[in-house]
DNA sequence: TTTTTTTGGTTGTATATACAACCCAGTTTA
DNA sequence: TAAACTGGGTTGTATATACAACCAAAAAAA
């Protein structure tokens, strides 16, 4: 079991304890290279490697002839963490719960048929399931699902397991895209979110793949105006025609 | 001038060429680091340096014991992309006009005097200005921009060049954050954007970077129900806990 | 034929070393 | 006093080397 960590994954625990303890805070220097190499006993590339790695994940900054420093905490894409609403739920106190609406086989429609490489007439399962914080409705779940990458979707309880954490264990994800809007509400949202007249609705679509097959389909809709959702993500792109 | 490069970045753009070239396409080997080691007349540590960088740019992915492929082409971030909102409205046939409703310089707000690691009473450059398509308001951009990074900021004619065109030039972006929230419009917006009673506003806020410096903390409104203006944007961070 | 072993090539980790680039504070010099 | 220089510490780049982990195909054995 127990997979021996590469020492340089032991240097990054090494700081992030350190940072996680109060240790070290934020825009205060952390150990330079060679203080880790001997605190450490690593080589100082591997010591250097780790306080890249930290750096390219936002977690330190580093200015040449002065040391690495820690970065002022950002929240680390809580965007992605939505998807895990239970376990945001539950780390606030209140207690998660949900119903399901929908659990189905059905066939794919029209405008995601070039998403899925299906033909017209295909099948893809298709769920709908409504998360709930405290008894309130939070979050209303759209998922469409490719049968050929998850086909026991439709045999799982969904009472105790989400159906992102379902398909995060048979489908590992490796890429996620992403589409935002707000948009007005339907019956069906406003009904079932408790929504008041012309209240907005945040939109959040997203698409997954396992490495190049894609896994699914989802839509998930906050109520805006109450709960303010927010995501917050980085790019570290080609931003220079910006 | 023209900084010397670093050879690892000259390896990279060997690599990125031959991929543009079509000499490499997607799924394909590229040359191995022992073989790039010949190639580039580099160490093997240099050659690995710049496969792993684009592999973490997503550009590459790498099989231990099978070598380093071409990962298939993502779209890059269209969020970005609505920044240039003037380029935006003409390309889809409309014309662009805009009006500057401030430009001067204050006393940074406090909420942000940590982002610009300013102290109470320091000054920032601030503006606001309304974006337009054939006449009609589509955006209000405020933004704030750090002094020391944009001196000239304030003596700028943005008629003709919006405010981002002309950041991106004097203080090339090479990060940038962003948080979306769907909000209630206030009093100003509502008149601006011309909104019916309770529509919301999609509310984009960026800040960016140029390299360690931050330049300018923007935020955007859009009236979200008539233009359901849709950001789209990719994540490759830790998605193994999903 | 089928299975097992070997072998060569590739990426992954780790160390030791060297020098460049840079910052800052203390010292020297004008 | 003020400017210029110097030295020590830090990060940035680059090389050479070694071995581990892994894969695929070839070779050997059953």
């Amino acid at each position: 079991m127990a997979q021996e960590e590469p020492r340089y994954q032991l240097v990054k625990d090494f700081i992030l304890n350190g940072i996680n303890a109060k240790q070290w805070k934020e825009h205060k220097r952390v150990p330079s290279e060679n203080e880790l190499v001997e605190m450490c006993k690593v080589s100082r590339m591997t010591a250097r490697r780790a306080l890249d790695e930290l750096t390219e994940e936002g977690v330190l900054y580093r200015v040449q002839g002065r040391g690495t420093f820690v970065a002022p905490k950002k929240l680390h894409s809580p965007l992605l963490e939505i998807r895990n609403i239970a376990e945001e739920i539950q780390n606030r106190g209140s207690s998660y719960s949900n119903e399901l609406i929908l659990l189905q086989k059905e066939s794919c429609p029209v405008h995601l048929l070039k998403h899925f490489s299906l033909n017209e007439g295909d099948e893809v399962y298709h769920s709908i399931m409504v998360h709930k914080e405290d008894g309130k409705p939070i979050q209303i779940e759209q998922r469409y699902v490719n049968p050929t990458a998850v086909p026991e979707y439709l045999k799982q309880d969904y009472k105790s397991i989400t159906p992102n954490v379902y398909l995060s264990k048979v489908a590992p994800l490796t890429e996620a895209e992403h589409e935002i809007q707000a948009k007005e509400a339907d019956p069906f949202m406003k009904v079932t979110l408790k929504l008041q007249e012309l209240e907005p609705v945040l939109c959040i679509d997203r698409i997954t793949w396992s490495d190049t097959t894609l896994v699914s389909y989802c839509q998930l809709y906050h109520p805006a105006s109450r709960f303010s959702l927010t995501g917050r993500f980085k790019t570290k792109h080609q931003l220079t025609e910006l």
